[in-house]
DNA sequence: ACTTGACAAGAATGGAGATTTTGTCTAAGT
DNA sequence: ACTTAGACAAAATCTCCATTCTTGTCAAGT
């Protein structure tokens, strides 16, 4: 029996086009194409299954085996997918990550000209977004017990590593001119900054947070700006 | 300034101002400097001896009559100066944030025309010797279970604030020129950014942290300087 | 002011046994 | 191939209990 519980509204959907086989009359490149897709919507239908229980419980209290029946997936596969228990809480808070990463990028897709803006932009979203969020609010209320503590912070050195090297390649991409240097070392610091007001909040909430940061990085931005110009003219 | 620095391992002297004391005659102030020296010097003698005690286990493992007995006295005399363990805590880590303040006003004072120079000058010297501090590496060692992690992260909150009205006072007693939001904002980045690098240290070594953050953070100071000698013009 | 001794309430400890969970393996099913 | 159910040993966790320890606060002694 596997106890046979619900999906409530879950994001879940195990369906899946059923006919692996044939190649869906489009080109051939597909085919490995799907096999990346199908694996990437496993990782994702697992880690949103860990989600919805971070909701509810901490995760030192969540078993391996809910996560996969929450996934509506069999235990086996999410050990097949994820080596262990510890590697999939890692992959689970660099997946929470990649929503910063995609704030940061898509503020800065959305402020091509204006790299200032964009910072405002990013910390803005990312900051409002992390306030609402359940998994940050339990992260905070967590005295050490909860079990995800360490992976956020004396443990984050790889997802620091990670978002801030994601950040800056969408930087280098977005604003060409810009020195490689700088994009990381602000990417960087972007990272540990909203680390930082994440797990102890600005007294004066996000935009205070964000009105700071602009105000601190501000300087910074304008001179790499300059100087990229400069670069270019030269 | 108001800064007693202390000859011998290290019993940075915390001044509270908070002169109660309505002058009844002048041999009374020596007994009343005696009584306030006098519990200053009990409250490192406790925090010193809880400082050895960690350096041997967790936090979580050591006895509030353990801390008393290494600091030979009373039980009750700890609790009559901290009320609870958990406050003592806090107090313990304050107390260690006090050698990072200290690192960075003896490094204003040493650079009272340079401030980038005095900001390079800190964080180099507080992360040198946080990366010695057997403390330290209890604490990045900690997988949870250890007790004072939150201390240093989730509940950093008074810490942080603390810090940073040190530093900015620092700041503005040493630059009186520059204006008082730059000093408090320039404080509360630099304690952020300290907390973060002690908790995930940078891959190149304390040097590269520092270097990165005179790099980041070089320009808004530039920048602050600039508005000062403007203002001063005015 | 500091110490001592005592105190209740609550937290931790330990031990022994049952139960769960993790991580791996195999034999199937699709 | 990929997934699944079943089974498995080893390790971790839970339960229950009794016992000890710790915390926080007394009052009285020095």
């Amino acid at each position: 029996m596997t106890e046979s519980a619900t999906s409530t509204d879950g994001a879940t959907s195990t369906d899946r086009a059923t006919s692996t086989d044939r190649a869906t009359s489009a080109d051939r490149a597909t085919s490995t194409g799907y096999r990346r897709a199908a694996r990437l919507l496993l990782r994702d239908t697992l880690l949103d299954a860990a989600r919805e229980l971070l909701g509810q419980r901490p995760w030192a209290q969540i078993t391996m085996a809910e996560v996969a029946s929450g996934a509506g997936v069999s235990r086996q596969t999410l050990y097949n997918e994820f080596g262990s228990r510890e590697q999939f809480a890692q992959a689970f808070v660099i997946r929470e990550g990649e929503r910063f990463v995609a704030d940061v990028e898509r503020a800065i897709d959305a402020h091509l000209d204006d790299p200032a803006s964009a910072l405002a932009d990013a910390l803005q979203s990312f900051l409002e977004s992390a306030g609402r969020d359940p998994l940050v609010a339990m992260l905070l209320a967590d005295d050490g017990t909860g079990g995800m503590l360490p992976l956020l912070t004396t443990q984050s050195a790889p997802i620091v590593g990670w978002a801030s090297a994601r950040i800056a390649a969408s930087m280098c991409n977005g604003w060409p001119a810009v020195a490689e240097d700088d994009a990381q070392l602000l990417a960087e610091a972007l990272v540990r900054l909203a680390i930082s007001y994440v797990t102890v909040p600005a007294p004066g909430g996000t935009q205070s947070a964000t009105a700071d940061a602009v105000r601190l990085l501000g300087p910074f931005i304008d001179r790499a700006i300059r100087r990229a110009i400069l670069g270019q003219a030269h």
